[in-house]
DNA sequence: AATATTAACGCAACAATGTTGCAATTGATT
DNA sequence: AATCAATTGCAACATTGTTGCGTTAATATT
């Protein structure tokens, strides 16, 4: 069995995602950990921290990638299916947790994971722009 | 005014759209182009058809990218939010027209654009697969 | 506390994807 | 045919992510 281990740069990294509110992209963390370790490293901290659904990935609209921790360690069946926003103008992502959309599929779709991201203003930018 | 033009690669572009029935990335077309033009052009083309939403863009769970033709030209307010499925097995991507999704927004977003991608098993993959 | 095991790391090198500037080409208009 | 500017090719660059491998260090074992 592989064990994992509490590394000075993972602990780092679980502290920067402790005190965003928004979804972080790998450069963004990178700084944020002020190459405390190289990239490389980071990269495979935040792979390590996806496949031990600490983390989940989005994947933008215009193609950029962000993490956010779960928030939701209690379910078993753990499909991330709640929308994220992303904001056009402040380019923030976050994550809306009780916005789950309903859909109907055809027959024979086997559905294992879900990315649904809006694009548009966000609360903040929207009332700075009336 | 921009005028847009009718060059030899686009129309080779548009005549792989509508021979193929799912959604095709960049290098699958530079491919089938069989290098007709420069892969910067068929970058800048691909740009330029959805800028005139002729094509649409998908940004898979993966990150990968793919377009596809729009089919709903008659439609005023242009905005892809039907969903694309994306089979884990065969990696095709397909628009699913007819499946949109419902969700409910809190006040203040403001919503320009969708990406709502689904990834599993297609129908194909899924019968061979028992 | 010392040792062993191996997960995690740093570094270098590579690969894929996308962008930009600029001179040359070519489609459309008059 | 001449003109205008949209489009192209090419070279160069930027970003993002991956891989191999020898080294380091976290955890378990003695």
């Amino acid at each position: 069995m592989k064990t994992t281990r509490n590394t000075a740069a993972k602990t780092a990294v679980l502290e920067i995602f402790g005190k965003s509110k928004t979804a972080l992209s790998h450069t963004e963390i990178q700084k944020e950990l002020n190459d405390l370790c190289d990239r490389v490293t980071t990269y495979r901290i935040l792979d390590r921290l996806v496949n031990d659904d600490i983390v989940h990935k989005i994947v933008n609209l215009d193609g950029t990638v962000k993490y956010a921790k779960c928030h939701h360690h209690a379910q078993r069946v753990h499909i991330h299916n709640h929308a994220h926003f992303s904001c056009e103008k402040c380019l923030e992502v976050t994550c809306l947790e009780n916005v789950k959309p309903s859909y109907i599929l055809p027959h024979n779709y086997k559905v294992n994971d879900i990315n649904f991201t809006l694009s548009g203003l966000c609360p903040k930018c929207f009332n700075s722009n009336i």
